[in-house]
RNA sequence: GCCCGGGUGGUGAAAUGGUAGACACGAGGGACUUAAAAUCCCUUGGUCCGUAAGGGCUGUGCGGGUUCGAGUCCCGCCCCGGGCACCA
């Protein structure tokens, strides 16, 4: 009779594997539907009941989609290269393949534990060579690639140098480069091309390639001894350990994504993903309109080139900053002046951006002596260095408008710099005016115009006397892809003479080759320096490895053709599986894997390689699932025991008494209800460090309140062990509860319990709140888990996780297995239920009632899931099996199809059923029951009579009733009349099958 | 500062402009049981009146507005979470 979910579960997975149900082949006959799940990177803690949901939700999906005649892709992999397995490396000096391995084994268990439909056949580790091989293909392609600005696309080098030797190269193309890291590359000719040395013509082309090697800034961080993209590094430390990170040139291998800018921001607007994600995609791009400017230095040549969105403010310039790494600061300061200048310039330098971040309020600087010329009115206006401008970033200068730009404005003020009002209406002894909607009140021929008609006409100004033009800057920097590191795949490179070449593609893959130790060698050399032989036919390989992202950023394709030795998967494999239909992951990657990913898929189109040009039309980003911390309170008596005895005052007046310490110190614990009752002025706590706060191992807390016995047992931390535990009446030490000594005690009745205040944070292993799926799965079975997390709330948002609320969903399944067991002969309980318990199900033909529960469930659960509001489904579950349960229906015609819409929520005890009703086939091949409304039409409507809006009674009408005819009936009522008081009603609204609203 | 979310019982939450709090947890009461577990039934936003049946008022962060009717739409605030930021 009982509802045995290990023996269920366990029956069901030995099936799947052995049948191969989640095994996918491409199927032209039928429509395909692609589910992908942010792959896992394997870390050594195993999953937390936070991880699967997301693969709950999509696996929901993924058999949803099957029992509607779906082919549907629905993979899983690692994302197995990355930091934690190398750390672990350099501690142990265990190779980090090893320990991938074991974490992902038991990755693999603890998934498998919650029954999935992945097709595991399928499965790809971005770790295996023969899945790497292609990421350093991709590679190649990348090194092999130029972006054409003209048509907007990615093209073989090999047409650049046709281009090269037949026209030469000319300013009029310099939109081709793009980025923050090369040097200025001149112009030249088809002739002087041709003429050009090898390494000449070489590191021309690392100007080109989307793939390039060049000198960059980057984020050092010497304690990692590595370098990380931008989007690694937090507030000026490693997001990763948080160790300092400074800037620094060095060679480095950077992916050109600022070549697409512009389409990856132009293809967001075509994409089905959640708006939050979209509009940090776009903040990250950062896309600005405005234009450039150059002023003429006064006592030498050249200019200063200067970025600005506002160019109708130029009349307001007083002066000019440069960032204080600028290259002019020591051309264009005077010799008397030097000194200063370069002494703030080194300490501005020397700076971390992270000081110069923390660091708003201070504003420093200093003048150079020098002066350039205002383009338009021909001014002398003051150069100064200022390191509120960073290098970095635009071109390392700006136009300062003290009158419209606050920053601008602070810098003024700090040195008693003009300030110019730029618009009607602003203040500017107070702050300056930023509004973008404002006229213009500067003197000249800006006068008067709205600010973006005077932007229109300032730049036409600046293209007429050569000072400027239009331009659109972009916030997006091209992407550092070398990591000084061991556990990455290996860059395909081999250097000849210092300049870098391309491995042949019959050398792939290049595997990670042995070295004694993952450190980074004495001179600072990556590890792969440390290898024997690292060298191709004597040429010295790359020694860096790639970043987390390059596998990511095209694993999606893989899948569809796991195996393929000869490409990264087959045309046939692509044509038929396309893009991502629904890819389910965490909204921390906004900006980091989701744009990479979209780069990519971009580029393998424009070379022809994919039809498609974005990797994912549906995204969806699940929420966390945080943990509740069990705060326990620990505070350190003092100096009254001296006097008093081992006695804790109350504020009452009262004292208790714990076992006596020996010493005049105390150290407790103190139950959350003692808490407020303790004086702890009396207690003369000495200090406030004397009250701590400890997490307890939430494992041993119950509606907050602490197993102590167990929990002791069970406890590493020395102090948890040995403390006493004061409770409201009595304590507890040694696991032992016992009275106070003295007879105060609060409460003498009831037991003595301590308890813990909760807190909801993020679930990990140092808050001690970390709960296990695989002890959920043993104690209530994976289907009650699925269905739990699904029941916790809408999939997108964030909640914590409360074990107890579990019981619900567990109890649901149990009715729903009751249902077709009520009545069954067989009613003794049994050590195994799978043959002995036979189910009870009538062919008897299902009532209205019955029918109207059953298609309302199958209605409701259709919608939801293309919703993907599963919440709301597996509440209509529950409401479906409290009535049916009422109704005692045990007819086939009701529970079979319902078995199948419970099937994708929670499979196993799906299967079960399903067999029990007599099938030999899954239940996932069985096609999604169609509802008919025709079964959910009512006859009459239970009206609420509301007055003035406010309900007051309830009358039922039959629904065939018009308009006039219910408001007739409904002030024939006597109750409606004695309501109004013999007044008639102003007004009387009738809402068919909604609410009758009387207006008095 | 800017951009996205969000704010509803003790808790997780539900609600095409139409009966606020579905569903579930917890809590309280009861049934069954020698007992426990399991199961089942009832009550459960707050508050007031009533012995009771029942009824009144109030209530979705705050203040306005639109509407016969607002958790939902509009305007102005407050708070929480996430993202971005010396980009000139």
């Amino acid at each position: 009779m009982a509802y045995e979910h290990k023996d269920i579960e366990e029956k069901w997975r030995a099936e799947w594997a052995k049948r191969g149900t989640y095994k996918v082949a491409s199927d032209p006959s039928k429509p395909k539907y692609y589910v992908l799940d942010m792959f896992p990177y394997p870390s050594g803690a195993g999953l937390h009941v936070g991880h699967p949901l997301g693969y709950i939700a999509s696996d929901i999906v993924a058999r949803f989609k099957r029992h509607n005649g779906f082919n549907v892709l629905h993979p899983m992999g690692y994302d197995s290269f990355g930091l934690p397995a190398e750390q672990y490396a350099i501690q142990t000096g265990q190779h980090p393949a090893k320990t991938t391995e074991v974490n992902v084994a038991r990755y693999r268990e603890q998934l498998d534990n919650i029954g999935f439909s992945f097709d595991w056949s399928r499965e790809v580790r971005t770790s295996d060579p023969s899945f790497y091989k292609w990421t350093q293909w991709i590679f190649l392609q990348l090194f092999d690639s130029w972006y054409d600005h003209a048509a907007q696309q990615a093209k073989p080098i090999s047409e650049l140098l046709k281009r090269f030797e037949t026209q030469g190269w000319h300013h009029a193309d310099a939109c081709a480069l793009t980025g923050d890291v090369e040097e200025e590359l001149g112009a030249f000719t088809a002739a002087e091309w041709n003429a050009f040395d090898e390494r000449t013509r070489q590191r021309i082309l690392q100007h080109f390639r989307l793939a390039y090697l060049s000198e960059a800034w980057v984020n050092w961080c010497p304690a990692l001894g590595t370098v990380l993209a931008n989007d690694e590094v937090k507030d000026g430390v490693s997001e990763r350990g948080g160790h300092p990170v400074e800037r620094k040139r060095m060679p480095q291998w950077s992916m050109r994504i600022t070549a697409y800018a512009q389409r990856l921001l132009d293809g967001l607007d075509t994409l089905d993903w959640s708006e939050s994600i979209k509009e940090a995609q776009r903040n990250w791009i950062g896309r600005s309109e405005g234009a450039l400017v150059r002023f003429k230095l006064k006592d030498a040549a050249g200019d200063i080139e200067v970025f600005t969105t506002r160019p109708d403010t130029l009349f307001g310039v007083t002066f000019v900053t440069l960032a204080p790494e600028h290259e002019l600061v020591e051309v264009i300061t005077p010799a008397d002046r030097r000194e200063e200048v370069m002494a703030y310039v080194t300490t501005a330098k020397n700076r971390s951006e992270r000081e110069r971040m923390a660091d708003v309020k201070k504003v420093s600087g200093v003048f150079t002596g020098a002066f350039c010329i205002h383009p338009f009115t021909g001014q002398e206006v003051p150069v100064w260095v200022g390191d509120y401008v960073l290098g970095g970033y635009g071109t390392g200068a700006v136009m300062a408008v003290p009158g419209g730009d606050q920053r601008d404005w602070n810098f003024a003020t700090h040195f008693g710099l003009p300030i110019i009002a730029v618009t009607e209406g602003a203040d500017i002894s107070k702050e300056a005016d930023e509004r973008k909607d404002a006229t213009i009140s500067s003197e000249g021929f800006l006068k008067g115009l709205k600010v973006p008609d005077a932007i229109t006409r300032a730049i036409d100004e600046l293209v007429k006397l050569g000072a400027g033009e239009r331009r659109i800057n972009f916030r997006l920097r091209d992407a550092a892809f070398g990591r000084q590191r061991y556990w990455g795949e290996p860059i395909p490179i081999y250097y000849k003479d210092g300049v870098p070449y391309a491995l042949p593609e019959s050398e792939l893959p290049l595997k990670l080759p042995e070295v004694d130790k993952f450190l980074p060698t004495e001179d600072g050399e990556p590890p792969l320096a440390r290898a024997a032989n690292w060298n191709y036919k004597g040429h010295p390989l790359e020694t860096t490895t790639m970043p987390g992202w390059a596998g990511s950023s095209w694993y999606f394709l893989r899948y569809m053709d796991p195996h393929n030795a000869e490409r990264f998967a087959s045309p046939e494999a692509i044509n038929y599986w396309q893009q991502v239909d629904l890819y389910v992951g965490g909204s921390e990657h906004a900006t980091g894997h989701l744009l990479y990913f979209r780069f990519w898929t971009k580029f393998l189109h424009d070379r022809g390689w994919i039809p498609f040009d974005e990797p994912a039309t549906k995204l969806v980003n699940q929420g966390m699932i945080q943990g509740v911390s069990a705060i326990a309170t620990r505070s350190q008596f003092k100096t009254n025991f001296e006097t008093d005895g081992p006695l804790i005052p109350l504020i009452d007046g009262r004292r208790i008494e714990p076992s006596s310490p020996t010493t005049g110190f105390g150290r407790f614990f103190i139950s959350a209800d003692l808490l407020g009752l303790i004086d702890f002025a009396k207690a003369s706590v000495a200090d406030e460090r004397n009250v701590t706060h400890l997490p307890l191992d939430i494992r041993f807390v119950n509606s907050g309140i602490v197993d102590v016995s167990q929990m002791i047992l069970g406890e590493s931390r020395e102090d948890i062990r040995s403390g006493v535990y004061l409770c409201l009446n009595g304590f507890i030490k040694d696991g032992v509860a016992k009275r106070y000594l003295n007879d105060n005690e609060i409460n003498v009745e009831g037991e003595i319990v301590f308890r813990v205040e909760s807190l909801v944070e993020k679930m990990s292993k140092s808050k001690f709140n970390v709960v296990n799926p695989d002890d959920i799965i043993a104690k209530y079975g994976a289907d009650t888990l699925r269905l739990y997390e699904m029941f916790l709330g809408p999939l997108e948002q964030s909640k914590p996780w409360d074990t107890n609320g579990i019981e619900g969903t567990y109890r649901f399944l149990k009715k729903f297995w009751y249902l077709f067991h009520a009545g069954s002969s067989s009613d003794a309980p049994v050590a195994s239920t799978l043959r002995v318990d036979p189910p009870h199900i009538t062919d008897e033909a299902p009532t209205k009632a019955e029918l109207k529960v059953l298609h309302a469930t199958i209605k409701k659960v259709s919608e939801d899931i293309e919703k993907m509001s599963f919440n709301t489904s597996v509440a209509q579950f529950m409401i479906a099996v409290n009535e049916l349960g009422a109704l005692k229906c045990n007819k086939r015609a009701v529970l079979e199809p319902l078995v199948i819409t419970l099937a994708p929520f929670a499979p196993h005890i799906a299967e079960e059923l399903w067999e029990k009703l007599g099938h030999s086939t899954s239940v996932t091949l069985a096609p999604w029951p169609k509802w008919d409304a025709s079964h959910l039409v009512e006859d009459s409507f239970s009206y609420p009579i509301s007055f003035n809006g406010k309900t007051r009674l309830q009358l039922e009408f039959p629904i065939a009733l018009s308009k006039e005819e219910v408001e007739a009936a409904v002030l024939a009522n006597p109750e409606v009349q004695s309501k109004l008081g013999g007044q008639p009603p102003k007004k009387v609204i009738v809402v068919p099958k909604r609410i009758v609203n009387i207006v008095v």
